[in-house]
DNA sequence: CGCGGCATTGAGGTGCATCAAAGACAGTGG
DNA sequence: CCACTGTCTTTGATGCACCTCAATGCCGCG
């Protein structure tokens, strides 16, 4: 009934439009699910990684593009067959509304951030998310790992990559977080970063 | 098992962070929910209106505001009873899946709006929801009525009230809109609000 | 070494916020 | 019926946070 996927960096598990025909299940890498205008502009609406799930909130078509940011392993199912195999499994659809309750929750949280909050506390709420979530995974949330590009952050935090790159020097000097690389972010006051990141 | 309740305008159904005791069916009225940072900035993250469901994204606590802005009546359940009542009724269940998904889906849009979009882009995009929204609903999708103030469009669009009525203003000039009153307005344009709204 | 992709930094511009004032409108009470 | 009041809306003047455009730096890889 599934089948075992691998997807390269830069590959689309499925584009904004296409007919939803699968839905899928995330066992290693980070996707990253967005939202276009017909110019360019586009808005990526959340990161996905290892254990997540892709396949909610589809109509008649993908409401939005999924693309692998680093090598991604996934099992696939046919859309079909999942539903059939939900409806005959209750416990399955009460998970499913679960996860659906827990995203709807974190898309209230980012409406919040993209509509109300500056720049610093944007990239803050960020790095905090992104640690917290290491440690529900059973991860270190200290350091943090940015498995995507300033680019690809912008494009969720509602800004663009030199405003990301900017206030992530800024946050350095404020002595909040330090940069091991690019991509390895350690949080040297967690205090620091929380009370930027402002609620 | 409910209870038919009456909200006057600027009571709260609840509030962030209290106990999710309840969930609710709008019979009448205008609801709208909000976020809010502790220096009182906010983002209203939705408009609910008559047959809409409040009571989902509920963790140990309330996630968000839900405040009357018109006149509302609704159908009051405890939670506890509905989720037993839900757990025996598998179609139930479904349905609020649906509901989770369809929400999710307009969430994703909104993220797009908030992050991308530009102050006519969202106003425009905004009159559009609300005339698509009255269609659906079975009612006229032109003229379309404004039960909110600006102040509360612009916290659900991302702006300031000032510039809503300034884009509002800019709009009317276009020829894409004309203001009946303050609060309803007829798209004299479809076509130039669409194209406006951009996508 | 040299190339390509990504990140950082700088200089300058702009879209929207902020602050302020005046206009529109409904409700209230004399 | 009208003055009065409070709330909401519109419009104007100014400022700033972030965007845009451009240059340079960094790093992995063939």
């Amino acid at each position: 009934m599934s089948v075992k996927l691998r997807f390269e960096p830069r590959r689309y598990l499925f584009d904004e439009g296409d007919a939803p025909r699968y839905v899928f299940s995330i066992a290693s890498g980070t996707v990253c699910l967005s939202k276009a205008l017909s110019d360019g502009r586009r808005q990526i609406t959340g990161f996905l990684f290892a254990g997540d799930f892709i396949g909610l909130a589809h109509g008649e078509t993908c409401a939005y593009t999924a693309e692998a940011l680093t090598p991604v392993e996934v099992c696939r199912f046919p859309r079909d067959r999942f539903e059939r195999y939900m409806t005959e499994h209750p416990h399955v659809e009460r998970r499913l509304l679960q996860i659906a309750s827990t995203e709807l929750a974190a898309a209230q949280d980012q409406m919040l951030l993209l509509g109300r909050k500056t720049a610093t506390e944007r990239v803050a709420s960020f790095l905090i998310r992104l640690s917290d979530r290491a440690v529900a995974h059973g991860r270190s949330g200290n350091p943090v790992c940015l498995p995507m590009t300033r680019a690809e952050i912008g494009d969720y935090l509602g800004l663009t990559l030199e405003t990301v790159s900017r206030t992530m020097t800024q946050l350095r000097k404020r002595g909040a977080i330090d940069l091991d690389n690019t991509s390895v972010v350690r949080l040297t006051s967690e205090e620091t970063l929380r009370r930027l990141a402002g609620v």
